[in-house]
DNA sequence: AACTATTTATAAGA
DNA sequence: TTCTTATAAATAGTT
């Protein structure tokens, strides 16, 4: 816009373009600014060069609430897509969750019944009599870990001994001993 | 910046303020985009009038996917912010429905081996979870037991007092006096 | 970063 | 809003 018109294209010369960068970036900040003290309006500006580099205007508050306001404004078609990228998704997940829930509840139940008590509201003699069931459950659920750990203790064991074959007992005081010996 | 210099504040005459406002988004928007052009860079401005209108520009795709880049650029303290919102509920949602799910499984393969009899191909970390999941169920039914007494002791207590009434304080001690008193 | 010849933007008026 | 036009501002090319 001086010394010669410019073409709007891309300027291929990139120090020229940064120095045009430069000197633009500034103008259109500064004439966002005017424009938002002479009409009372709030502008928000930002800029990203092709390096990355971010600049930025907010003429009310932050370039956030600015953002936030402006999601406001075009919430027409942008909340139903809002909703249905996140906000659906989460109820998604509850409803998920709560349908889960009432499958647990169902097992609960379907194991109560197998247990011995009836179905239906729970009395207190029922109550303790599921309590007995589940507490043997327990019990029996012990045994057979204690059971399992046992074997595996033994199986341990035995990988030890059989390697014990390969590096017999004295290891380390043969280690010493030979050191002992070429001294 | 014509015909007389112009005051960097509020253009009061309203008429005037709105033509102003015209002229000049139109300037800036023009601005944007030349900068954008010929430097590279990705330029979004959005001008929100005090009449609530409101005029976007942006260079390169939608409005919406310049500022998830703006974001992104400023995640510093951003991405904090975004995930605690929607993202991090999200994945606490999808946590535990993958909680349940397992839960679920245990409880099935749990009452598999119940209705075969002998406890199948249970794994020792699936034992003890399910031994986790009974100790838990046995805690609520106690509680509820603790509740169902409570009721009922407060319903007895209530009989008494109400019984007291028609039989008053000294009944078994009175029958004692009868009793010695007949001998 | 400064300078300045030009182009561009725009204030005021119609 | 739009056009015109005088003038202020912005800035391309140069130093």
């Amino acid at each position: 816009m001086a010394r010669g018109k410019v073409q709007l294209k891309r300027i291929e010369n990139p120090v020229h373009r940064q120095v045009t960068f430069c000197k633009r970036r500034t103008g259109l900040l500064k004439k966002a600014k005017e424009l938002s003290v002479l009409c009372d309006a709030d502008v928000g500006v930002f800029i990203m060069s092709a390096q990355g580099k971010l600049y930025e205007l907010s003429t009310k508050g932050t370039m956030q609430e600015l953002i936030e306001r402006y999601m406001k404004c075009t919430k027409t078609f942008q909340a139903s897509d809002s909703e249905s990228t996140v906000e659906k998704q989460v109820l998604e997940c509850k409803d998920e969750v709560n349908m889960m829930a009432q499958e647990i509840k169902l097992l609960e139940k379907g194991l109560w019944s197998i247990l011995g008590g009836g179905e239906g509201a729970m009395t207190l003699d029922e109550l303790h009599s599921l309590e007995k069931h589940l507490e043997s459950w327990i019990y029996q659920i012990r045994a057979t870990k204690m059971n399992i750990m046992y074997q595996e203790i033994q199986i341990l064991k035995n990988k030890v001994s059989s390697i014990s074959k390969f590096v017999p007992f004295p290891y380390y005081i043969r280690c010493l001993t030979n050191i002992n010996a070429s001294h």
